[in-house]
DNA sequence: TTTT
DNA sequence: TTTT
């Protein structure tokens, strides 16, 4: 399972209370929508803030940590993989979802 | 412009020849379809590959890098961020589109 | 100046007050001891932590954030690359030093 | 063990042969030589090369497939962590040693 | 939908 | 020398 051919690092803030599913394995599964913020002074030396929303998944022990310490607002910092996957919608079009797939998360801040 | 808190590293092959378009403003762009490939032995011991296909785009100096250096088949790693972006199709529903926004490439395998 | 090719990423705490010198070209440099804290169970189940201790340094632009904004105990995030160098000690014998040259910092926590 | 508090990326060459050494534990130790290579331009338009050496150790099943397919020349890419350990050397001095302790490791080139 |  |  390399790391170093697909790995995504995100340092941002949790954007709603992380969604945890129980699986019928006993296995848990926590996605999470994250915001990585920036702003920069754009040609005009105006203050631009770009906004990037991120879905996040994560499994198994990953998704225990999120339950118990993760909240909204939190800034976290994550590593994981980019990974796509296609299904086909109601009226049965295909449609594509990106999901970066958690393997590591670390709560910054140190506060609460 | 924040490389830390939003970055992807891929190390992969490129799909097909990179789509290059001129923008009026003199600038290019260029598109790559990039495949991530991991193998491994799943639970039964037999080799699985995993292959993930990434949109990525370049613009301005990188993209006229591409232009030049890369082609199907190559091996090349690129750093970037993750961002995403909405439009609506003919049906007008609305449809999200996940690329890397590449700020660096590198040509592996020295070859050529 | 290839930042794929030889990449650091660190998130710690700042040791001690960073060190900040005036060149005679007007530009600063400053210095700073980051340490990176892992605990982990060892094999008899008893928690462990390892601190690692990291000599950075940042020129310019980035040396003026820190000589503003980072201080002893901030909780930051930084990239950068891997560099030796040799020097001669007073005795005449070769001494190598290894620093990481910070491109890019990040206050996190978002406190004070 | 914490990744994403300190990780290192290093793509370059091999310098030497990498030296494997066999412990009492029946665990392998393996050390390489990393060149990463960097060349810009200068402010006068001259092509300046600039190589940094890394000193890299690998344990384990890392040193066993270090010790199968890396050779001297060969590209690859690592991941790891930055420690630094201190020791005495002959005439009692302390002495610091900097090394990247690798976790992953990919060979690139896909030839031989 | 977060945060500064 | 930091922090949890």
């Amino acid at each position: 399972m390399s790391t170093l051919r697909n790995k995504v690092t995100l340092i941002g803030n949790v954007g709603q209370e992380p969604e945890i599913r129980d699986l019928e394995s006993g296995k848990k599964v926590a996605k999470i929508s994250l915001a990585t913020n920036e702003s920069y002074k754009n040609g005009k030396g105006e203050k631009v803030t770009d906004t990037q929303w991120h879905n996040l998944v994560a499994w198994g022990k990953t998704a225990e940590i999120i339950e118990k310490y993760v909240t909204k607002g939190k800034e976290i910092a994550i590593e994981g993989k980019l990974t796509s996957r296609s299904y086909e919608d109601k009226e049965g079009n295909k449609r594509y979802v990106t999901e970066v797939v958690v393997s590591e998360i670390l709560l910054l801040g140190g506060n609460d």
